[in-house]
DNA sequence: AGCTCCAAGGTTTCGCACAGCTTGGCTGGC
DNA sequence: GCCAGCCAAGCTGTGCGAAACCTTGGAGCT
């Protein structure tokens, strides 16, 4: 019986952001655990930045001197050193540069405040792909590694978000989300008038570690539908087969 | 008339796509199934790739290296390494290369987790090659393998597709169509003027082990010409005993 | 007390078989 | 050479089964 089948995806987010001055990003990624370690820098490099890994401590700090990171995202918890000495050697040969930190959700929250004391910002494992690219562009917008451009606002048709206070209005009418559906709202509106399959959603926008029903994503887009369509032309449009799409309304 | 025989695939697609710099794009497909790679590499060849297959995830990797490919067509469920290993030692050795990936349907859900994630793709067996091909062009877009020109506009008189909002419109007028239905229009819009067999349309568009009715053809073209020639000069025109054609008016 | 997600039932839409109808072309009788 | 008649090829209305999608209620977690 032959099913139709486009359900999968169309294609990824939409195309990579302008380099900071000509030249492309670069982000140097520490972690252990290669799986994740390499998913982050598939997921980087589709941003079109140029990314360097490495599974511990030591090999970071020497790859950070030949490499010259603009910025890094560093897991705390480390075979060899910790995540505060890595961050003071990293320092000590580039003492600007922005870190993302890396910590299990359980982890002593007070021992990552202190690390982010200096403007650096930290993510709990596990996190979605789209919260960590983010916060990572957030990072470094604010330490000015890229130039902020209108970067920070969203606006599709009459709808419009700002990253970073994460509000959000319809026709200048404010909208609670929470936290997923900013999520999922934040990833259709970086790909407007794109069809993103189910499958592309629950990559980008879930959890890594997620196992669940692929059917949260109906779920959470009839969650938006309420929050943002109600009673006004819908912006949100289901294509059946091929997946969902935001576009102005018009 | 019983089922139509895949072999009998002549699947045109217009002139082949420009090469990334002068020599031909390069594709492995690797898949155990040897009737399914060589139909795969039939088709792509046709849209004049040079195609190398292997079956099992060695063969792969090694046949990469010396093959060294623009990009990978992977069935992730392969006799030896799994496609998430074959993957990894790919990127070991080419760290941009796309990857789309093959993965059964009813396989509970294939973990496809983050296949998606780096930009690369996948495809739910059994898919039609139609998609398939349309899938690997727009990866290979968006991967920057061959340059974006014609981007993801068909145009052929008045009537245009938009491939990756799937936005349909004949004389700025938009159009809505089912999934089989936009699969059976890319079809003709990628052979402007060229007559297209009912056999030829059921291989491409139709999933490769369809066993249904031949005249599901006419049927489908009977729903496009309703919606994209009603009241207007039509561009879709049968030839008796031959096939159909698609035709810019005039 | 809110958020996330599962389960399950309800709803809509799509794909396709089937069958009767139309069209176009061919043949043979005149 | 012309027309009637016939047949194959193509067209389309109808209807059913099932996939795809939507929504509600509630359980578990924080």
């Amino acid at each position: 019986m032959p099913t139709m089948l486009i359900a999968a995806s169309t294609g990824p987010t939409q195309a990579p952001p302008p380099p900071p001055d000509g030249n492309p990003v670069r982000v140097l990624v520490v972690d252990d655990e290669s799986t994740l370690s390499e998913l982050l820098a598939l997921a980087l490099r589709y941003e079109g930045w140029q990314v360097q890994t490495a599974a511990d401590g030591r090999t970071a700090v020497r790859l950070a001197r030949q490499f010259d990171p603009h910025v890094v995202v560093l897991d705390v918890m480390l075979p060899d050193l910790d995540g505060l000495e890595v961050l003071r050697r990293l320092r000590g040969q580039a003492p600007q540069i922005p870190v993302l930190f890396l910590t299990a959700r359980d982890a002593v929250e007070d021992r990552v405040a202190g690390l982010t004391a200096g403007g650096d910002d930290y993510v709990t494992k596990p996190f979605s792909l789209e919260e960590l690219v983010a916060r990572l562009r957030s990072l470094m917008r604010r330490t000015g590694v890229v130039q902020p451009r209108s970067d920070a606002q969203l606006v599709v048709g009459d709808l419009t978000m700002d990253e970073d206070s994460r509000e959000v209005r319809r026709a200048g009418e404010p909208i609670q989300l929470t936290a997923t559906e900013f999520e999922l709202l934040r990833f259709l509106m970086r790909n407007p008038r794109r069809v993103l399959s189910k499958a592309q959603i629950l990559d980008r926008v879930w959890n890594y570690d997620f196992g669940g029903q692929a059917n949260v994503v109906e779920l959470y887009i009839s969650y938006l539908r309420k929050k943002i369509d109600a009673g006004r032309e819908p912006m949100i449009h289901t294509l059946r087969g091929a997946g969902y799409v935001i576009r102005p309304v018009g």
